[in-house]
DNA sequence: TATTATTTTTAGACAACTCTAAAAATATCT
DNA sequence: AGATATTTTTAGAGTTGTCTAAAAATAATA
């Protein structure tokens, strides 16, 4: 009972919807996540009702069952040790990895897997600095917030990044914020919520266009 | 105009089977080597013809246009180097990588695979002493040999091996016989074409079954 | 609640790739 | 050369995953 490639992308679609809804998982929702037709959609999701992936109830969504959020959070995990992999050992920048990772993923091989995580060191975060699953699928549940609701006096570090396109790296890239960087919140403008910051000790302010799309943790 | 993966698999196949066959490649004889029915094999071809990748006449064979070898040449290129990555930074034995690399190979990402290689210092060979094309699709013609057809009283380099099982690998590594092993023909027995050798500074003689199966460079 | 709008499913069809069975072409053998 | 064997191609069909168009179910609104 082996799983598709395209079985792959619908659990691991249905598996991050899930993530930002409570409900149940819609067709519609589906197909504009996998970029399909709902009709394509309800056609496979009985196929992956009928391979116990999902609880499908006409009309109603889905719902992953254990074997499911298993097999979509073990291609989570692979996706993102690969982004790490071609970040730390190739190269490549953030935004350059989200494709090829995509293709990566879909390798079939455990120990191929279980030797890249070795490789890497154990990674705990992917670039962004999202959280990659253990071999159990377990997820150790990231305390990160966003840095615009960081509160005046605190210290913080940099774990990832909401926009994750080329420029926004670009003009991270321009004042030396990293994963792993220090920023010491010094004040919070009332007017326009632009925040003020000690990073690589010096002061520095950000708009709340650019906070809302870092990712920290309180130190 | 891209390529699908079984079309990748095919052009790899043709490929492979003109390196050794000086005539035209035969539906059957690629209907063996992808494991498929010769009607599946001729609508293929036809398609492949289509795209400019073989030259097809029917019931002639086919051979591949410019097109079609770099295209083979590419997909050969990567699965070497994804060779070399498994064994050299991921600790896979000689035997364990051919499946995966299989897959790997289809990876599409130009960035990726030139990252890979400047990773991988540019190797020259893959695991099985088989060389890497460039990426112009030059591959440098190796001047290998059979062991068995070795001289007495020369010195040879091993540089790859005929049969990759896991079976003959082990007996490879009971006797530390490993690429860049330097082998000195001492003796061939004219009654079953065992040879002896010195070899890590010990003698030891080999059954014409081994030497069959191990390819050398004379030093 | 009745009507309209939206979502979801069904029905029928198409593309890629595969197969079996039968026909056509080529090769082999006496 | 003629008969037989082998190879290759054609014809028709199945599978996976996709689509459009229309029908059915659910949700929203007056």
């Amino acid at each position: 009972m082996s799983v598709t490639l395209t079985e792959e992308n619908y659990l691991k679609a249905i598996y991050h919807i899930s993530q930002t809804t409570k409900n149940d998982v819609s067709t519609n929702a589906i197909a504009e996540k996998i970029d399909a037709k709902a009709s394509s959609v309800t056609d496979m999701l009985k196929k992956l009702a009928d391979k116990d992936f999902i609880t499908y109830i006409k009309y109603k969504g889905v719902n992953l069952t254990e074997k499911g959020r298993l097999t979509a959070v073990d291609i989570i995990r692979k996706h993102r040790l690969w982004e790490v992999f071609l970040v730390d050992k190739l190269n490549f920048t953030w935004d350059e990895v989200h494709d090829v990772a995509e293709q990566l993923e879909h390798i079939k091989s455990p120990k191929l897997i279980n030797q890249l995580d070795a490789f890497l060191d154990y990674p705990t975060h992917d670039p962004h600095g999202d959280p990659i699953p253990d071999k159990d699928g377990q997820i150790k549940r990231t305390d990160k917030i966003i840095l615009s609701k960081a509160q005046v006096g605190n210290t913080y570090k940099c774990v990832g990044v909401q926009d994750s396109s080329s420029k926004f790296l670009k003009y991270l890239d321009k004042y030396q914020i990293q994963i792993g960087t220090k920023i010491v919140v010094l004040d919070i403008e009332d007017f326009d919520q632009s925040m003020s910051f000690t990073i690589n000790g010096e002061n520095r302010s950000m708009s709340k266009t650019i906070t809302n799309n870092i990712y920290v943790t309180k130190l």
